[in-house]
RNA sequence: GGGCAGUUAGCUCAGUUGGUAGAGCGCCACCCUUACAAGGUGGAUGUCGGGGGUUCGAGCCCCUCACUGCCCACCA
């Protein structure tokens, strides 16, 4: 604990420099142990002021981005605490998912296969660099949970000691991981209350499927990325005629997938083609030619070959003409065997269709074109003619295709049996909730309306993956032990959380499980979002607490990175609708990014993160929250280290001026002089403003007012000019005592929101103790009421405006005379207007003593 | 292709309802001054992205173009 000092210490008894790195172990320590930033659960809800802090995902980087926006949630809920509200402030972790799963699969260098038995007494030591040159091991489902739930604890370890170094005002009883037992009960009545509203469903369809993953993806993960692409032009017979069009495409390997041809109704060109049937190179499939106003005639030869499937207009087509399925990419991303010649692989000639797809099985996609265009090319292929069914040379493109954000191959639809929650049709509804909400900055909305009214498939919530939270349902088996996947068996509610792969489901026995009659537990496991959508819930324990949901639901605040609008900030907002009807929070506030010089965002998969531990060994951990304060909400901050300088001078500033401050002697006294109210006045002008500004979560307008307040009206200005006068111990210098010892108070609190480590310290030199030794923290925010009653404020600052202005000249005039600021004047002429004239004697006496001017010639201006 | 931001001093950024362009850093000069040399005082630095318009007056309002970043769409 900080030493404690007698009011009006002597000089020397204060520490010389602030020591910020034991600063900040020993004040965390005092709030944990103090319990500062504790909740009271037994308030009502209009006290209270509610956080749904973003749970980081713990995938072991650390970087300066966590930094920059937790630290501006804290400020909000720091100001909303010192404004008499009950702050609810969390901590999450995001463990669960594939990016821990990759972690543990490259840290290991393990595999996981769910065939496999669990092994209890499996010990994995971290391989050398040699040992991951081989295979990696592959172990069962439950080792590898276990896996991935010992490195996530070690990340959460390193958060958590990171967030509580940069002073995150978070209250640690309230702290959860979405993996645990809580959150999976949370997630998974989720599930449960959708199923009952008919919200969620399963399908058997044509879905976003990433190969390498091997799972299922949803819309809101895809990322278009530029690639280099080739129209390839190949020519389709026509059955029973000599006719023959080319069409072009970018997947020449999806052609033995070809389901049909289509052309725009209007293109004069093929018009007389529409309801034959084409018939494909290569394969001589015969395929419906159909019209269609999707088809632009411009693009490519205004003809195309609809697959199963290379896009999600073919799955349009698919569903709209009724078209059969030809899926031959099976989800490794290999082509899988067919049979020509039998449905669905029909062929005028089944032979060398069959000699052709056999060159292709087993082939990946990249593979498997460039053995297609190989066979296209060869001479004879053409269905008309005698020429190559590639009619001219590949033409390279540059085009987007869709990727899964975490991929690394392009995307494929393919047939898969999903778990859905319907979105398309509460679309208006989604539209209308954003309304209720208040975006900080506005504008940002724009990003969420633009995504809503633009979105083209429910949300896909299963995924084929192990570290998660599993979907709560069992099938029931008909007598060949086949799954009847209409008839889910759900889990009630008091049963959760449960994983269906180990649990029994209700009034079966384990013996029953996969055996004829019997049930079958599912294997997938949600989206992260679907659990991590919940966060709000997770917080406030619906539906498990009533009392306390209604206590916390719907929050006041989401802050949150703006590139998660259309995942993180659109699923909370529909599951609070879906479920409740309501709207998750008051306020979203968007953070704005951490650029690197070159104004690219700073990510860990670009190698140009910044990690924050020495940063704070350097400047400290306010100097770095100070840094975070002066980026607005929304808005990108080039990552700029002078900033960092700035903040440090700023708290050394503050330090020292502090140790004058709180070492002036004073007498008792109500006498106040005119300077001293005027200065007084232009700070409560201060305390209004910055009140206004924060509470509409401007931080960083707020942060400047004060940084130059203190700076050119405290420090530069008053402290100087009344420096002598405090120590002459008469009432005169009691009034400046007492308007420093008041201003220090004050500002003390104003900037504790940003920098909290170093006004701790300042409080607890002397503060503390008029207050019953409590925290700065816990100190009401400075008000009008409360800061300056009983004292004869006056209505304006013009005594210290003129001050300022005149004592700003002189220091001039001397600097332009090469002087010392402590040089003497002989005499000073100043030019003043009336008014200013009128009020001169006020301001005289504290100029005349910090300027050293013997005499003033007042002249008119 | 549609949309949202942004473009202000060498750098990073403020600029409230239209009223004589700002801060910090950097640079230069001066000052060892009893809270602070991890300091202080002062100085120089701008066609406010280009063009047009409204207005007595535009960094700010309107139109237009350019560039940067992002969001969304297209994806044969």
């Amino acid at each position: 604990m900080s030493k404690s000092i007698a009011p009006n210490a002597p000089l020397d008894l204060l520490p010389k420099h602030f020591d910020s790195k034991t600063a900040e172990t020993r004040w965390s320590e005092y709030w944990e142990q103090k319990e500062v930033y504790n909740f009271d659960f037994d308030k009502p809800r209009s006290s209270n002021f509610c956080i749904d802090t973003p749970p980081p995902t713990v995938s072991g980087s650390l970087h300066i981005g966590h930094v920059f926006s937790y630290v501006q949630t804290d400020i909000i809920a720091r100001f909303q605490r010192m404004s008499g509200k009950n702050v609810f402030y969390p901590m999450g972790w995001d463990d669960n998912g594939l990016p821990t799963e990759r972690r543990v699969q490259s840290l290991y260098h393990v595999r996981c296969d769910p065939a496999l038995p669990y092994d209890p007494n499996l010990e994995l030591e971290i391989p050398s660099a040699k040992e991951k040159k081989d295979r990696a091991r592959t172990i069962s489902r439950k080792n590898f949970i276990e896996l991935c739930q010992r490195v996530t604890l070690e990340d959460e370890k390193a958060f958590m000691s990171l967030f509580r170094r940069i002073g995150l005002s978070v209250d640690w009883r309230l702290e959860y991981a979405t993996i645990n037992d809580h959150c999976r009960r949370i997630a998974q009545y989720s599930f449960l209350d959708l199923f009952e509203k008919s919200e969620v469903y399963q399908v058997e369809a044509p879905c976003l499927w990433d190969v390498d993953f091997q799972t299922a993806v949803a819309q809101a993960e895809l990322e278009d990325r530029e690639l280099e692409g080739a129209f390839h032009h190949i020519q389709f017979g026509v059955r029973d005629s000599k006719d023959q069009f080319v069409i072009a495409t970018t997947r020449p390997e999806l052609l033995p997938s070809c389901i049909g041809v289509t052309a725009h109704p209007d293109d004069s060109r093929y018009k007389g083609l529409i309801g034959k049937e084409a018939i494909s190179p290569l394969f001589s499939c015969p395929v419906p030619i159909f019209a269609s106003d999707r088809v632009d005639p411009e693009k490519g030869t205004g003809i195309l070959m609809v697959c199963s499937f290379g896009d999600q207009t073919d799955v349009h087509w698919w569903k709209e003409q009724k078209l059969v399925s030809r899926q031959l990419i099976g989800k490794t991303g290999r082509f899988e065997g067919a049979a020509f010649g039998e449905e669905p692989f029909p062929s005028l000639d089944a032979e060398t269709a069959q000699n052709h797809y056999d060159q292709i099985a087993g082939k990946n996609v990249k593979q498997a074109r460039q053995k297609i265009v190989e066979l296209l090319s060869q001479e004879g292929t053409a269905p008309v003619g005698k020429g190559p069914a590639l009619t001219k040379a590949p033409q390279k493109i540059n085009h987007s295709v869709k990727f899964y954000e975490k991929g690394e191959r392009p995307l494929e639809f393919i047939s898969t049996r999903q778990w859905f929650v319907s979105l398309l049709k509460h679309k208006s509804k989604m539209l209308a909730q954003a309304d209720q909400i208040n975006w900080h900055p506005d504008y940002m909305k724009a990003r969420y309306r633009s995504w809503t009214e633009n979105l083209n498939l429910d949300w896909c919530i299963s995924r084929q993956r192990y570290f998660g939270v599993p979907i709560p349902v069992w099938y029931k088996l008909d007598a060949q032990a086949k799954p009847l996947f209409e008839q889910a068996i759900l889990p009630a509610l008091d049963q959760l959380p449960i994983d269906p792969m180990t649990d029994c489901p209700p009034s079966y026995s384990e013996s029953q499980r996969d055996q004829p009659n019997g049930f079958t537990g599912e294997m997938d496991v949600f989206d992260t979002w679907f659990t991590s959508s919940m966060s709000p819930q997770i917080s406030s324990h619906w539906p498990l607490d009533s009392k306390r949901h209604e206590r916390i639901f719907p929050m006041d605040l989401r802050p949150q990175g703006h590139e998660i609008i259309r995942t993180w900030a659109f699923y909370t907002i529909a599951k609070a609708l879906l479920h409740e009807e309501k709207v998750p929070w008051k306020n979203i506030a968007l953070s704005g990014w951490i650029v690197d010089p070159h104004r690219k965002k700073m990510s860990k998969s670009k190698g140009n993160t910044i990690t924050p531990s020495s940063l704070l060994d350097d400047y400290g951990a306010d100097a770095i929250r100070y840094w975070a304060a002066n980026a607005r909400l929304g808005a990108d901050t080039a990552y700029d280290e002078k900033v960092f300088k700035v903040g440090r001078r700023l708290v050394t500033k503050l330090y020292n001026a502090s140790r004058f401050v709180l070492s002036q002697k004073s007498i008792e006294s109500d006498h106040w002089e005119s300077l001293d109210l005027s200065f007084l006045c232009r700070l409560k002008d201060l305390v209004s403003k910055t009140r206004v500004e924060l509470e509409s979560f401007n931080y960083a307008q707020a942060l400047s007012e004060i940084e130059k307040f203190f700076w050119n009206s405290f420090t530069d200005t008053y402290l100087e000019l009344v420096k002598l006068r405090a120590k002459k111990g008469d009432k005169a210098a009691s009034s400046c005592v007492r308007t420093l010892r008041l201003s220090l108070k004050i500002l003390l609190r104003l900037f504790s929101v940003y920098l909290p480590f170093i006004c701790e310290e300042i409080w607890s030199w002397e503060f503390n103790k008029e207050n019953g030794r409590r925290s700065i923290h816990q100190m009401p925010w400075p008000s009008l009421a409360n800061d300056f009653k009983d004292i004869p404020m006056p209505s304006s600052d013009s005594q210290f405006e003129l001050a300022l202005k005149l004592f700003s000249a002189i220091n001039k005039h001397k600097t332009g005379l090469s002087l010392s600021l402590m040089a003497e004047l002989d005499e000073f002429e100043l030019k003043l207007s009336e008014s200013e004239r009128a009020i001169f004697q006020f301001v005289l006496p504290d100029l005349q003593a910090a300027t050293k001017v013997k005499e003033f010639k007042v002249v008119p201006a």
